[in-house]
DNA sequence: AATGAATGAGTGTTCATTCAT
DNA sequence: CATGAATGAACACTCATTCAT
């Protein structure tokens, strides 16, 4: 599959990624789509193939790059608990910005699995934890995380938290008092990435 | 609302779930369900009005006793620490059998929020935090909690890591070598629900 | 598959059947039938669960019945080429009465056999041959027709030349100057089926 | 319309005839012709127009040299009944070789009539005729052919059957017990044929 | 001379819901 | 009280064709 698109295929993947995001995969209809992006119905067919195909480039498309950023992560001059917290504000971060995605790539997706060429998508994953485990293995070796840690379950706690933090944004806009969209990813910025930084950082050095 | 269901509509709601879970509720049509539920089609729109209100319908029906659980898990005459431990233990294990609303309920409502009378879900979540909220100000209290914590931030690091875990089963299903269902099952009652504990143990007890 | 259909069923059938004839199987859309049949789009895939399977109905309904007048004409008390000139007549009579959907049986079907569930027809197609055996068998054993006959060649010489003839119907209406539909059908009733009933007795008796 | 054809347009020409054959005219696609001529989709609505008028121009290129091989036969030295098995042993071993063309030609155009320019074609079938007129003319006036033949339903018989046997393939291949392509084949060079050439022989000779 | 991009109209089918019985 | 029949709207997708280059 390629992985370059052109900007009526760009324009067509963000307004598909804000519609997943807002009503998911089934709930979006191409309709939707070529109506809001101003294009042709045919045009989503046209290029992607189908509505599943596009699915799959909108992921194509989106998780571009994460790997390189983590790699370079890994490699700066940092102690191995400033790496987790910078990798958490990395993750968040980025879903923060691509919502729709990371939505559907973690919920919608188990469905579908059969149907989706998701490779690509597992491969990543699989790269973002072996990422985490380079982190983890230095700061063991290095003596400041505990020895026992289940790294894969590091993840699910990670983007877990947000993702729940996420789907229930009406309800964390009441009883946490957040009445405008700037107060609200404020504090997904400050406050939820703290809590999910210092709540990795109890997990890795707390001893039991 | 009424919340009294006689047995075909609770046949209905137990299917309802189940293809919710698997399919999710925009994959599922009321023809799946009443061929499924081997009952009329009409039946669906008849006993419960719509499909959005049969979901709600599904929400009341399946939540209900969680409550009271919680209220007795207060009152019990346990440690802080142990008090959580068990409500970990009980979340886990109540949505675990009932995957398909949870999962419907924290990531596909947002999106309907609009069209769905969810107040009473709503009121639901807000009694679990204020239960939450009680144990570990009892903890604090005692000088075994920390008393910086972000309480309402607690659940979704416990629902979120589950979830999370649940949603990418093929995954974790390959690089964690499980083979069977069983041996899941097992996995998330053992394993990952000690890493949610210890995870949120570190973070109320752990002074950074 | 049931074999019985209400009015609107049948009302569809017939619809169908005259647009397939006009226009093929391809050329008909479900759109065209609800138009004329004046029924709701919907009901085609709603009656007989898709186009396809429409078309199977067809080949049901309009079969149905043939297989019984051939058994009676094989008892009739008649001398064996008399009941082969009637057994002519018959077939032609009832294709002519049914003409789209036999043509598309012998013209269409070649393509979608891989689709369309047709053992039923492939039954009456081998149901008639064996009608047909019976009765130059019995020709055979009075002595009246000849010992070296493919039986299952004869079949394609009736039908084949009067699908021919319908096929090319504008060619042999400009040649034969038949100018009105009344005309044209006479022709066919009186010369054509004079025609197929003397080549078939030529066949069946002359001495090479 | 021209009737030269250049390298490309003869290999649509011959995929068409491929596709137009297996699946008929409205079942088959510009782009599945553009797909397995490995050509531009736009090739074909440049080259030829339309797709109605790629099956004219294929007409046109498949039936020339047709009528040239006629008067070639009517010129040789030979008796009429012989080159009547000829003229039959020509026409089958032509169709043979063009069968998409011919089915369309006999069996969808009736429909298209209106929109193809087929006269050419209703020129040849005339041709054709008149060839076949001059033979059996040629037999009456020697005495050896029966004075009372209806000259234009000679060919509905002839072809008729070869495409009666022909469009049901599936059904003959069952009941003659011809497994390979290369039996069926030969069934339709020597068996098929001989029973064509046998009923026409004894329709020209028996006296009723 | 040839083609990639693009399109409006059309395809068969499924949807949740209504309604007469 | 319960349901089979029916429906209009919407679905994803394919069609033959056009047009700027």
């Amino acid at each position: 599959m390629k992985t370059e698109f052109n900007d009526k295929q760009i324009q067509i993947l963000e307004v598909a990624q804000t519609l997943f995001a807002e009503k998911g995969f089934d709930g979006t209809s191409i309709r939707d789509i070529s109506k809001i992006a101003k294009i042709n119905i045919a045009m989503v067919s046209y290029y992607f193939g189908s509505k599943e195909r596009l699915l799959e480039s909108l992921v194509l498309f989106k998780t571009s790059g994460l790997k390189e950023q983590l790699v370079n992560l890994i490699e700066e001059n940092l102690e191995p608990i400033e790496k987790i917290n910078k990798l958490i504000d990395l993750y968040i971060n980025r879903i923060n910005c691509n919502r729709g995605i990371y939505r559907i790539l973690h919920f919608e997706i188990s469905s579908k699995k059969h149907v989706l060429d998701l490779d690509s998508f597992s491969e990543l994953k699989k790269g973002n934890l072996k990422s985490l485990e380079h982190i983890i293995q230095e700061g063991q070796s290095k003596g400041v995380f505990r020895k026992d840690i289940v790294i894969p379950l590091i993840t699910p706690t990670i983007l877990g938290t947000f993702f729940h933090f996420q789907m229930n944004k009406p309800f964390f806009e009441e009883i946490l008092n957040l009445k405008t969209e700037s107060q609200y990813n404020n504090y997904i910025k400050n406050d939820l990435t703290k809590h999910i930084q210092q709540t990795i950082k109890a997990l890795l050095i707390y001893e039991n």
